[in-house]
Formats: C-alpha cells, sequence, structure tokens
DNA sequence: ATACACACGTGAAAC
DNA sequence: TGTTTCACGTGTGTA
C-alpha cells in the first residue's frame, strides 16, 4: 500500500499540478486522500510553524456531498487557486458550504451531516498553540508525543481531554485520528466508527515523511525500486540534481522542526508530465528554470556541483518566503474571523477595523467594569436602604435613554442619510454620539424584523430600543442602537445594514448568489494561469 | 540657512541612501532635522493620504539616548533598515525601543524622558480623519488652514483646544511646531522652549513642497538659486528628465490628494553620489533601469516620449505599490499600539497576539457581563425578598413601554402563562382572537431581539407591532403576532418560543456569525459576474 | 554560515 | 481604462 508514494504510475497519473511552484504537499494529501476509502470525512495538516499550527484543509467530503479532494483553504484565502486541477462536482460543495453558512438561522444546525461540516469547516480558523499544546490539542499533542493518536467513539474520544478531541465528538465525528510526520501532523476524521489501521499511519508517515527528508524513503518503502527512482527522471518526484542537493543538508535540518519544508521537492517534472489530464495548457510562466533547458542544464552528474548549490539556496528561499506568506495569511483570516464589521475587506482597511475594534473592547470593559462598581456601590445601597432605590434608578435610566431618542426625534431628519434602494426597502440613519436612530421601511413579507434585527446582529450592533408597526402592509421599524467607534461613519453604518438588509432579503436569490460564486470560482479555477 | 537645501556640497556629503528606491521624502526629513539644532526631540511627517493622516516619524532623539535622525516607522515593523545609513548605536536605540514598547505597563512611564519618548513613539499609531480633524488634531487643522502653527508652552500649548497640542504639552513637549506643505504637515516637537523661527518654517517648506511639485520651489525660496538647481544634475533632487516628467503630469496632481506622492522623484543619481560614504557597495539590483546606460536612455529630449510613457505607469505602479505598503505598515503599528505583550516584533505573531487579545477582551465582556447580570440576579432577589418580584418587574415593564403595555400590566398575571427557564428568559404568551401578545424579558446579552425575531420567522408568525426597550442591562420585548389556528394554545406556542429562543447553540451561532463574515468576504471578493 | 523576516518591483487580476 | 490589491520571486540585513 505504501509503494503508491513514488511509484511511477501513480504520481503521473494523478497529479495535476499546473504551477510549478506549488508545493507537493497539496498533491501528496491529495493523493493520500483520494487513496483512501471513502469513510474518511475530511483531513486536515496541521502544519506546525515555529510558534503555533495552523491547518491545511483537506477535504475528502465523502459523505454524499463531494467525493474527492479538497484543499479550501486557499479557498477562504484568495481567489488565485489556480494551482488546484477543478474538482468534479464544485456545485455541490459550494452549495454545501453555501446551505452551511447562510441559513444559520434557518436550517436545522444539529443535524449530523451539517453540524460535521461545521466542524471541519471551523477548524480552518484554529490555531493551537504548541507550547502550551500538549494538554490542550489534539495535534499539538500528536506532535510534541511523536506517536499516533486513533481515538473513536468506543476509545477515549469523548474523554479525552483534548477539548479539540470532545469537539469532533460533539460535531459527529467517531473516529479522530492524528498522525505526526516530521514537519506537520496529519489529522483525519470520519463519522465513521473505523478501527486502528498502522498501515495508514505509516503510509503518512512515509508520504509526508518524505516530503522533507528523501533518504527515508527507500527504508519506508521496502518493495520499491530507488534505482527507478534514481534512473527515470519523469517518474521521481524531483530530478536527481535537487535530490544531491537535498542530500547534502539533510543532517541539520532533522533536528530543526522550523526548517520543515524548506528542502521541499519542486515537481516540476511531474507537472510537465501530468498536464494536460485536466486540460492545462502548459503555460510559460515567468521562473525561467523550470523549462526544458535547465533540466538538462541539471542532469549532468558531474558539475552538477555549481548548478544544485546555485539553484538549491533560491530554492529554498522561495520556499521559505511562501510559507512565510502563508502563515501571515493564515494570520489574516484568523484575525478577520474575530474581527467583525470589517468594513472593505482588504488588508489595510481589516487591521484599521481590528484597531478600533479592540479600542471599542478596551473601553466596553472599562465601561462594564466601572458598571460593576456601581451596581457594587448601589447593591450595598439598597442593600442598606430600602427597594425604592432601585426604582428610582430604574427610572432614572429609563429616563435617560427616553431622553436620548425623544432629542433624536425632536431634532428631525435634516441630516438624516435616508435612502430608497430599489426593493421597497428604505433605511434612514442617523448616527448621535455613541447611538444611531436607524429607521427601516419596507413592505410586510418575508418577516422584516427578523432580518433587520439579523442585520444588527451580524454587525454586532446592541439594540437599546425598537419599536416596529406595521400599517397596512407596511412595516416601519425604528431601532436605537449602540455602535462602535468604527462605525460612527451614518453612510457607512446605512450600507452596511442595507447590505445585510438586501442580502438576507434574497433568501430565494442566494442559491443565485451561490451561482454566481461558484461560476466565478469555476473560472478561476479552470482558468489556472 | 535654508540655501542648504539644495546645495551641492550638502546633498552629496549627506545623502548616503544605498537603496535608490528610496523616496526622496525619508532623506530630506533626515537632512532636515540633521541641519537642525539638537533641541528638536521629534520630527514627525503626517502625510494626508485620501482617508486619513498618518505619520512618518523622523526621531532627532536629541535627547540622550541616540544623537541623529532616524525614521523609526521601518524600524519598527522591520529590522531591514539598509535605506538608512547605520545609525552609530543602534543597540542602545532598539533596546530603548523595547524597553518603552514591552514594559508599558511596569515601567515608570511618568518619568519625563519616558515620557516625551512615549509620545511621539505613540504618535506613529495616530492617525487624524482629515475631515473631522481641522478641530480637533492639530495637524489637521495645520493643513486644512494652510497656516504654520506655532506652539509653545508660554503660548497656548496648554490652552490649545486641540488634544494633540494638550497631550504634547502633558507628555513633556514645551513646543510643538506645525508646518503644512503640499502634501501632509511636518510637526516638530521639542522640550525645550523654542521661540518662533519663521526661517525654519520657510526651509521646511521649500524642501517639502519641493518633493510633489518643483515648480514652487522658485516661489517658496526667494533666495536661492534655481539655475543651478535645474543645471546640474548632481546636485538636484532628481535629474532633469525625472523632473520634466513630473511636470508633465502635475496639474492632474494637485487636486486629487489621493495621489499625493506618485511623483516621488527617484534619487537615483543622488544614490550614485553619495554611495561609498557608509561603505554601501554596489550592489548590483535586480532594476535595470537605474543604472548609468538608463539615465542615457531617459535624458534624450527627443523620442523621450515613449519612455516617458513606457515608464511613466510602472513608476506610478511602483509609487503606488510603495503607498500601499507604506499604509499597511502604518496599520500594523497602529495594530501594535493597542495589543499589549506582543510576545516577538515579527508580523505574524502580532497578528497572532491581536487575534488572542481580542478574544481575551471578549471572554472577559462575556465574563463581566455575566457577572454584572448575576449581580442583577442577586440584587432582584435581594429586592424579592422584601417586595413582591413580579410587581417590580412589571412596574419596570410599565415604566420602560408605551401605553399598550399599560393595557397588559391592567389585566394581571391571571391568565398569561409565564416561565422564567433556567437562563434568564421569561416568556409570557396571550392568545387573544387571531393574535398573540408574546412578551419576553431576558438579559441584554447575546442580541436577544435577533433570536426572538429569528424564533418567530421560524415560526412563521408576522409581527403586527413590536417594541423592545432595554432597561439596565434587561431587554424587554413586548410583540404583537399574528397565529395561526393550530398555534392558538399559548403553552404550545410559548414553548414553541422557547425552545427557539433556547435551542440556538450561542457557541455554534457566534462562531457561524463569524464565518458567515469569513465567507462573506469570499463572496464579496469573488465577484458576482 | 544559515534561517528568518522584511521590502522591493513586477505581473496579474478585480473593481 | 485606470486604480488598487494581492501574490510572487528576489535581494538583503539581522540574529
Amino acid at each position: 500500500m505504501d509503494d503508491l508514494i513514488i511509484s511511477p504510475s501513480s504520481s503521473s497519473s494523478l497529479v495535476s499540478l499546473p504551477h510549478e511552484t506549488q508545493p507537493s504537499l497539496h498533491q501528496k494529501l491529495q493523493f493520500l486522500l483520494h487513496s483512501q476509502p471513502e469513510w474518511w470525512v475530511y483531513a486536515i495538516f496541521w502544519q506546525i510553524s515555529n510558534d503555533d499550527v495552523h491547518g491545511t484543509l483537506f477535504l475528502s467530503w465523502a459523505d454524499g456531498h463531494f467525493n474527492g479532494t479538497k484543499d479550501i483553504s486557499p479557498r477562504l484565502s484568495s481567489s488565485s487557486t489556480h494551482h488546484y486541477p477543478p474538482p468534479p462536482d464544485r456545485a455541490t460543495f459550494i452549495n454545501g458550504i453555501h446551505s452551511l453558512i447562510n441559513d444559520d438561522e434557518t436550517t436545522n444546525i444539529c443535524n449530523d451531516l451539517h453540524d460535521t461540516e461545521w466542524f471541519y469547516v471551523m477548524s480552518l480558523t484554529r490555531t493551537f498553540s504548541v507550547s502550551s499544546s500538549s494538554s490542550s490539542s489534539l495535534p499539538g499533542k500528536a506532535f510534541t508525543s511523536g506517536s499516533l493518536l486513533w481515538l473513536n467513539s468506543e476509545r477515549e474520544l469523548q474523554f479525552c481531554n483534548c477539548e479539540r478531541a470532545k469537539e469532533a465528538y460533539l460535531h459527529g465525528i467517531e473516529t479522530l485520528v492524528c498522525i505526526p510526520t516530521n514537519h506537520g501532523v496529519l489529522e483525519l476524521g470520519s463519522s465513521d466508527l473505523i478501527p486502528e489501521n498502522w498501515a495508514l499511519a505509516q503510509q503518512v508517515k512515509s508520504l509526508l515523511g518524505s516530503d522533507l527528508n528523501p533518504n527515508p524513503i527507500p527504508k519506508q518503502q521496502p518493495h520499491n525500486n530507488p534505482i527507478q527512482f534514481f534512473d527515470n527522471h519523469n517518474i521521481s518526484f524531483a530530478d536527481i540534481g535537487i535530490i544531491a542537493g537535498v542530500q547534502e543538508e539533510e543532517q541539520e535540518e532533522d533536528d530543526k522542526s522550523q526548517s520543515r519544508t524548506r528542502a521541499r521537492i519542486r515537481t516540476d517534472k511531474m507537472e510537465q508530465r501530468s498536464k494536460g489530464k485536466f486540460g492545462y495548457a502548459d503555460s510559460d510562466h515567468s521562473d525561467s528554470d523550470c523549462n526544458n533547458p535547465s533540466i538538462e542544464k541539471r542532469t549532468p552528474k558531474k558539475r552538477g556541483r555549481k548548478p544544485g548549490l546555485g539553484r538549491e539556496t533560491p530554492l529554498n528561499h522561495v520556499e521559505a518566503e511562501r510559507q512565510r506568506r502563508e502563515k501571515l495569511n493564515h494570520r489574516f483570516y484568523a484575525l478577520r474571523a474575530v474581527v467583525p464589521n470589517v468594513s472593505r475587506m482588504d488588508k489595510a482597511s481589516l487591521l484599521s477595523d481590528a484597531v478600533d475594534y479592540i479600542n471599542g473592547l478596551k473601553s466596553k470593559i472599562e465601561e462594564l467594569e466601572s458598571q460593576i462598581q456601581k451596581d457594587k456601590e448601589t447593591n450595598n445601597n439598597n442593600n442598606n436602604s430600602s427597594s425604592s432605590n432601585k426604582r428610582v434608578k430604574l427610572e432614572m435610566a429609563d429616563n435617560t435613554t427616553d431622553n436620548q431618542s425623544t432629542t433624536t426625534t425632536s431634532t428631525e431628519d435634516q441630516q438624516t442619510t435616508s435612502s430608497s434602494s430599489g426593493s421597497g426597502i428604505e433605511v434612514e440613519v442617523r448616527v448621535m454620539g455613541p447611538e444611531a436612530m436607524v429607521r427601516v421601511q419596507s413592505e410586510k413579507t418575508n418577516h422584516p424584523g427578523a432580518r433587520l434585527m439579523c442585520a444588527l446582529r451580524e454587525l454586532e450592533l446592541g439594540v437599546h430600543h425598537a419599536s416596529m408597526s406595521c400599517v397596512n402592509e407596511l412595516m416601519l421599524q425604528d431601532v436605537v442602537v449602540k455602535i462602535p467607534e468604527q462605525l460612527r461613519c451614518e453612510e457607512k453604518l446605512k450600507s452596511a445594514i442595507l447590505a445585510r438588509l438586501m442580502g438576507k432579503k434574497k433568501q430565494d436569490a442566494k442559491e443565485l448568489n451561490d451561482l454566481f460564486k461558484q461560476l466565478n470560482y469555476l473560472q478561476e479555477k479552470s482558468k489556472p494561469i
């Protein structure tokens, strides 16, 4: 089973990476999941960084939605996914994701299928600290201990003190396997109960362990032919020049985990051989050392020292830089996941909004602490005095809010930003200090109250007061919300609310939106270069 | 004094930028601070962006730590300071900054020295909105008014209504000067009391005003020799070819503030002339258009159209990219400023720490809110022990809501089905004919309005009227809904609503919301075809 | 000497 | 069409 790793036929028929700079990790995991039975629901490769563990998610998606492997992490990150072959049934995949994402309120989240999907999609945003991970996270434990972890519902899956195992169990995972490799942990999950399988672990270890060190390959593949591996250039993961260059420096990269993939083998020849499987043309990419003349320049055995050394260092450099970018992007996604109201979707505004959000949180904490302090004082006062004190205080608080709202209504709509945007929804926003008054007028259908409230919740705007009345098929809503500092602009607030309202409004057009996205996704992927 | 700007000897002896892509702004400011006496503690150039004002901090650092000028903005971000001459004592400088940044909690911030340093280091993170900056921020006022501001402790420094001036005064700044230029405001600060110096202002204006527009140079420097400036290539900030290229397109960059430095003059010749001062070798950098043959290729007047056009667009591209990087870096500094305990001075770990910090803040807020809730409950219990539980709550509701609730309170609680179910949610339902009144009382957290509305939407109950008010961490909602015939039973209706209110796994909802945002980002990124 | 982190220019892609 | 954002490869300084 483990001879599949570098067998010529499998490697030539499997790989279809149109981009020669794509690390072979993706392809290897893809191949691994292809060679696995269908009961693996997902596979995550947790790459061990120098300070944390972030996951590269490969979905097997064998539970009916998508049968194949898929790396969705670059899809979540960027729209440039030209390294991957187009999956065969992307529509159902996207639909699955979107139905999972969009109807967060309406659908049955407790469904086992959705729950499982939810679990592993959310795994993307998790990062585990290596230092503190030995007790809390399962991949961290597997990595630090170096031992295979095979948990299923019969054996310590729900009783494991690792919170990830418990979470997986709660989300319908019956079997959870963590296989440590040299530079990461492969985590496999299934909704079936799968007994322990040592061959799988060995295959994974040899496959992913060979990513860094080509030397243990002859040891770990007992009955394969290394002569062919080194003779035939067309079937190896890399040609001999690179292999030799890697072999020269492997002794000092075993102990250093942070140089985990700097000698990651380039798959130039594999790409060349496998092109055309999905109809990819050999695009003339700008790097010049991966063409045919370069191969003739690299293949000479003697005097290969100079090109081997001359090309090895920038190759590692390129790879390291790639990984650095990837890690930084993962951090960006993590930050984007925890920061609400990312106004514009670019990195700079994400950072700016994160700063604003942090400041808002700080001020909120301050306010809450002062309130707690005040509450304690009033509590003491209440305990000392009668209960009428609290009544008065409550009424006073009530009056203050009412005063604010009345002042807002008394000052008329001279500077309100009103907009009637097509489909019968009018939104007015007035910002006054830390609060804003939102007035939405729409038709009564399609539960406008729920839509507005959900929109406000998505924006994390606390509702101070709301009143919705409906007159004659017209629904009028007035909401006073507390707004964070970053949304003080009326225009931004209004557009944000309106976007959420219209997005929810097109509940039926959600599928259309999905089609859009999937079409775009299709075109992005089918147009790889 | 102001003839120092473009005097050949000074420019040739000053500049030592080994990297030809460095914009000349840095060098100009560096030169400016070098030419200044030592009592200027710091200098910030506030660049006017399209949406904010961010500072480029040049430290004079004359107070004992570092005697020289230093642009610390890229140094806080990266360790690569190869554009700048290596400062003589970078170690102490870095140590000073690090000790300043790291122990923001522990050390004696109130020390005057540290305080001043802290002030101008923190100035890096400040951004002033141009629109609202005319009253609040000093650089904004200087920029919009276009007039020089020279404040010291004798004159309106602490009495200025600009908060930056007050802040500077509180941090030990005795003199604060803001000099507006075409594309930014130079702010100088000193801990000494410095009388007004018009020559300095003029020097700054001519020096920095010539950065973008070479044309107003003869106007702003009255007694300098522009002939020499345009004749001798070796002493000008750029050669004539570039100057001409800038002149060709200056008419449309005056009105557009966002393209403020897109024609920033490249300092090829200066670099060539100044190399070797600090022992930098002329590294064969990969860009080929900055060597000697390129200058001969650019200087021809005729047929210069094609290289002028053919190189103008990538030049703008390069400049735009530079600005983008600069902006992003400034956002990074801002983020670094608000996140404490940034373990390593790395971008990736900064992002990771920011995520952790945000999560910590969120959990702290949650905990505080729950504590407030608990305090309130105990408070209520204390009140209940003395008075009747329900009466108080009903009176609270009575005070907050409008006349409609008075009718409900008049009809007492004899047939309403009220339920207090654990987690602070109370639901009352009264069925009257084809409508029902639902009253939900819960804590304010977790968006109860959205939850109730979504619950009603799931039950397909049309909302006729709703009013939600929030009193002191308590949210009271009154909804009048239209009910179908099969839900006429109050108990069934109440239990259905309650189940939907309670049934939502909050954590999943929150995570789903996060993921929704993330996916929304993806969705917006992938264009709707 | 090597890994790492950053900036830079450039091509491509999306509004 | 132009503006802007992003990723990539590369050069370089620092630890």
